[in-house]
DNA sequence: TTTAATGGTGTAATTTTCACACACTATCTT
DNA sequence: AAGATAGTGTGTGAAAATTACACCATTAAA
């Protein structure tokens, strides 16, 4: 059964790959879709730029059509624009990437049928994406891990108190290498932007750790320069 | 007299930033418009992309056309999407650079009509650009000063022997400030990239400088992975 | 009270970064 | 040929950052 699809001249889209962490592991959100080309495939959220909105303004919309999720703080990282990258024609898409804490409460709630649903995945056995979407997903991945040294983008991914275990174990999965935690630690605190806080883990079934909190005004103090490297 | 202009939807162009270096100078190559909009204008090369042409192939046509270039290894950095950027209608342009060596022999021709002229204008002291593109510039200027830490990007610009000290002022250049020499030497040279010739400097009225020459393979072998942060 | 699980801590060796100044060489000028 | 000029080339010590490495402390559950 063969599916005749409507062909379009040139489009832009734009593709979203949004981290969150939760249990110890990174993961990120994937849409089923509901439409050809790629109907029942597991994808990106994405999808088509209007004439009249920017394509920062488009890729919050998009998002939130097809996951529910508002305001994060999204940052283009690739434009795709290979050919044959669409089977229906020419589609140049610009890949977003954000990072946010999974909040269990809330719920992922596509707002049009574009997609049956959305939901977290781990990034490691990714299954095969539609269109050209693994790749751009190992790019976006491939970015945030370099900017993981000169951004502050950890603390976005966490809860907003919580322990150094949490933040090294982060650090661990989106860098896929095992840190020494005494060294961590020590220069994790050494950079100053991390609060102490007064309150202790609750609940486990441990000893329980120190929280803490990332102090965005004293970030902007320290990094008003970025981190170059000779002198 | 008001010129009436076709408008147009959805369009991808491209705009290159092409960085040279030349007698000490850091410059990039613009264009002297001969179309409306921006008629007279100075710009960054660029135009629109094709239907059938990658961007990535439409970048390096595109250069071809408006400045005679060729051949450039060309990276796409940021792409721009302002609703209004264009004042014919919605174009979405990404924006690539590439360093190369200036070289006086090969002149810039234009292959359009389009361009009236190509030629090097230094990166400091720019005059207002055509569209975003003095927006475009500065984006890309930022990234290739962050990229020259981690890529050996600088040999580019330089002729295939060069001495230390012609490396050192680039690096000033596009660092935009001084650095001390013998840690400069002593840090380039511990790389072990650098091959040292047997030959000198000529046609200079003081002591010649040794030249040397970059080593891609040495420079494959020892990068092979990329300089991480922590362990 | 014991066990299981994780929290929390210090030091010494090594490497990297940084600040800093002067003698050498080639050419040009007189 | 002597001196001026202009850029080349080199080393060291202090300070800071990085790395490797192991054990006791605390809590809750069994």
């Amino acid at each position: 059964m063969e599916v005749k699809l409507p062909t379009f001249d040139s489009v832009f889209s734009i593709d979203c790959v949004i981290f969150g962490f939760e249990a110890g592991e990174l993961k990120i959100l994937l849409i089923e879709r509901n439409e050809e080309p790629f109907k029942d495939w597991l994808a990106l959220p994405g999808y088509i730029v209007e004439q009249d909105e920017s394509i920062d303004d488009a890729a919050e919309r998009i998002l939130y059509e097809l996951t529910g999720l508002r305001d994060l703080h999204m940052q283009q990282f690739h434009t795709f624009g290979e050919v044959n990258r669409h089977p229906q024609g020419r589609v140049i898409t610009v890949a977003y990437y954000a990072l946010i804490r999974i909040n269990g409460q809330k719920d992922l709630r596509p707002v049009t049928q574009f997609a049956r649903k959305a939901f977290w995945h781990p990034v490691n056995e990714l299954p095969k994406l539609a269109f050209d979407h693994s790749e751009i997903f190992n790019t976006g991945f491939n970015k945030i891990r370099r900017r993981l040294n000169y951004q502050p983008i950890a603390f976005e991914l966490l809860p907003e108190k919580f322990t150094l275990t949490q933040l090294q174990s982060l650090y661990e999965a989106i860098l896929n290498k095992k840190l020494d935690k005494r060294n961590f630690r020590k220069k994790m605190l050494s950079f100053g932007f991390l609060k102490e806080l007064d309150e202790k883990q609750k609940g486990v079934s441990y000893r329980a750790a120190k929280l803490y909190k990332f102090d965005k005004r004293k970030y902007a103090k320290i990094f008003h320069n970025d981190m170059s490297i000779d002198k």
